[in-house]
DNA sequence: CGTTCCCTTGACACCGATCAACTCTGGTGG
DNA sequence: CCACCAGAGTTGATCGGTGTCAAGGGAACG
C-alpha cells in the first residue's frame, strides 16, 4: 500500500511524541473496543483500504446527492457531516474523527443524503463498497464489528438529540468537548491532557446548535471558569470533573458492552 | 403463531377500514421498501418473531442497563426510547411505530444504554437476539434489510439533530408531524389524511425539546394557520404543503436509495 | 506587509421557560 | 345515571437565555 502522508498533515494531527507509521492504527485502536476485532479483521481492514486521499479544509469528500463511490477511514484530520437548511443554516450532525469510517451504509446504497466535509486537512483511507460489503458479508467477526461500530455511532446520535433538546448552551458545548475528549483518547490521540481541536468556533457553534458569538461566549465562561482552554486549535481540560459535571456527561454510550 | 391482540389495543392503533390480519404487515411493508426483503426473507421473520407481549402506557418494555433479551416489533401502538437527565429532563431520542424494530443491536450486544417506554397500549412481537443474529448470517437479502434500515434509523436521527439545532419550536412541531404522517403512510396506517397520534402534548414536548406549555401553544398557533389539527388523540393535516413549508420538511431521509 | 479569516465584546430584541391559575375530558365508583 | 377525580389541555404574566446587529482587535498566510 502506497501511502503519500502530506506532512501539514501529519504535523497537525498525528501524535506527536510518537508518530503513527499505520495509517489504520486510529481506527484499530477503536474497533478494537468491540469484542469482535480480531487479527484475521485486522488484516482484512488493510487489504480493503488500500486507496487514499488528500482533502483541504472546506473541501467536501461527499457532497449531498453523490453517487458515493467509495468508503473511508479518516486517517488523520477531522471532517463533519452537516446539513444546509433552507435559511441558510448549517447543522453538523456528525463529527468525524481519526479513525471513523464512513459511509458504512454505501455497502448497500450509494446515494448521499447529506454531505461531509473536510474540517481541516485530511488524510483518508478508501475502499470500494463493493469491496467492504463482500468482505463483511465472509467474514462473521468483521460484521459484528460493523454492527457494534454502528451501534456507537447511534448512540452517539441519540446523545446529541438528547444534549440538543434539554441542555443549556454552555452544558452543550462542555458536552461535546468532554465526547471529543473521549473519542480522541479512544484513538490514542491525547497526550497530557492536551488535544487537538481544528475546529472554527462557528463548527463548534454548528454542531451545537447556536451562534457563532454565543459560542465565543461559552468557550470564554468555561475558561473563567476554570473547566476548559481551547485556544489556537489545542485544547485543555483544566477541570475534567467539573467539566463533566458541567456537562451531565457519561462516556457510557462510547463503549457501549 | 398464535397472537392475541387484545381488542383495546386493534381499536386504538390497526387501520379501521380494513382490520390487519398479519401483526407483522406494518413492518413488512416498512421492510419492502428498501429493495433487498424478497420473499425468503418475508418467511424467516415471520418465523423467528413467534413470541407476543402486551404494554400498558407509562410500561417499560426494556429499561436503561437492562439485560436486553428479547428483540421487538411493534405491531400496534407508538414506543419512545428516551434519556432521564440529570436535572429531571426526558428527552424521547427515538419514536418507535408499528412496524418498527428494536434494539436490533441487541443481536451483539445486550446492554441497554437508554429505556423505551410504551406511549399507548402496544403489542409487540418478540424474537431473541441469537436467532435474530443467526438469521442474518445465514441470508444476504436479510443482512442488506436490517443495514437499509438501519441506515433510514440514522436518517432520522440526524434528521432530529438538525431540527433541534436550527428550528423554532413551531418549524420542530411541525416537522415531527410532517415525519409521523409520512412514517404511517408506509406503514400503511393513514386513511383519509387522518391517523392516530397517541401522544399527550407532553410527550410531543419531549420529543422537540420544549416545555408542554410551549407544546401547547404551537399546536393552537398551527391549528390557527390551518395547518394541522391535534384534538383528542387524532391529527389530521389540513394543509400538507403548507405543514412542510413551515417544517422545512423533505421526506428523502425516510426512503433512502 | 497587507489581506482575510477568525475571535471578542457590547447593546438590544425576542423566543421560549417558568409559575400560576383554570377548564375540559375520560374514567371510576356510588 | 350521576358525582367525583385525576390527568391532560389551555391561557396569561413575567423573566432569562440566545439570537441579532454592529464594531473592533488579533492571528495566520501569502
Amino acid at each position: 500500500m502506497q501511502f503519500e502522508v502530506p506532512p501539514s498533515a501529519a504535523r497537525i494531527s498525528l501524535p506527536r511524541a510518537e508518530p503513527t507509521v499505520d495509517p489504520l492504527s486510529c481506527f484499530k485502536a477503536k474497533a478494537r473496543l468491540g469484542e469482535f476485532f480480531d487479527g484475521e479483521c485486522e488484516e482484512i481492514v488493510a487489504r480493503l483500504f488500500d486507496g487514499a486521499v488528500h482533502v483541504a479544509r472546506g473541501e467536501h469528500l461527499l457532497r449531498e446527492g453523490d453517487e458515493c463511490s467509495a468508503i473511508f477511514v479518516l486517517c488523520s484530520g477531522w471532517a463533519a457531516r452537516y446539513v444546509h437548511l433552507a435559511e441558510g443554516g448549517r447543522q453538523i450532525v456528525e463529527l468525524l474523527l481519526p479513525g471513523d469510517m464512513f459511509p458504512v451504509h454505501a455497502m448497500i446504497a450509494s446515494d448521499m443524503d447529506d454531505g461531509i466535509m473536510a474540517l481541516n486537512s485530511c488524510v483518508a483511507a478508501t475502499c470500494s463498497p463493493a469491496a467492504l460489503e463482500a468482505a463483511v458479508l465472509g467474514n462473521t467477526n468483521f460484521t459484528r464489528t460493523l454492527w457494534w461500530l454502528t451501534r456507537r455511532e447511534k448512540g452517539i446520535l441519540r446523545a446529541w438529540i438528547a444534549n440538543l433538546g434539554q441542555l443549556n448552551a454552555y452544558a452543550r458545548v462542555a458536552h461535546l468537548i468532554c465526547e471529543i475528549s473521549a473519542r480522541l483518547a479512544q484513538a490514542g490521540l491525547v497526550h497530557d491532557g492536551h488535544f487537538e481541536v481544528p475546529l472554527t468556533q462557528e463548527d463548534l457553534a454548528d454542531a451545537n446548535g447556536v451562534t457563532g458569538v454565543h459560542a465565543n461566549r461559552t468557550l470564554r465562561q468555561l475558561s473563567r471558569d476554570g473547566l476548559l482552554e481551547l485556544r489556537h486549535k489545542r485544547a485543555r481540560i483544566m477541570d475534567e470533573d467539573g467539566l463533566q459535571r458541567a456537562a451531565g456527561f457519561d462516556g457510557a454510550y462510547l463503549n457501549p458492552g
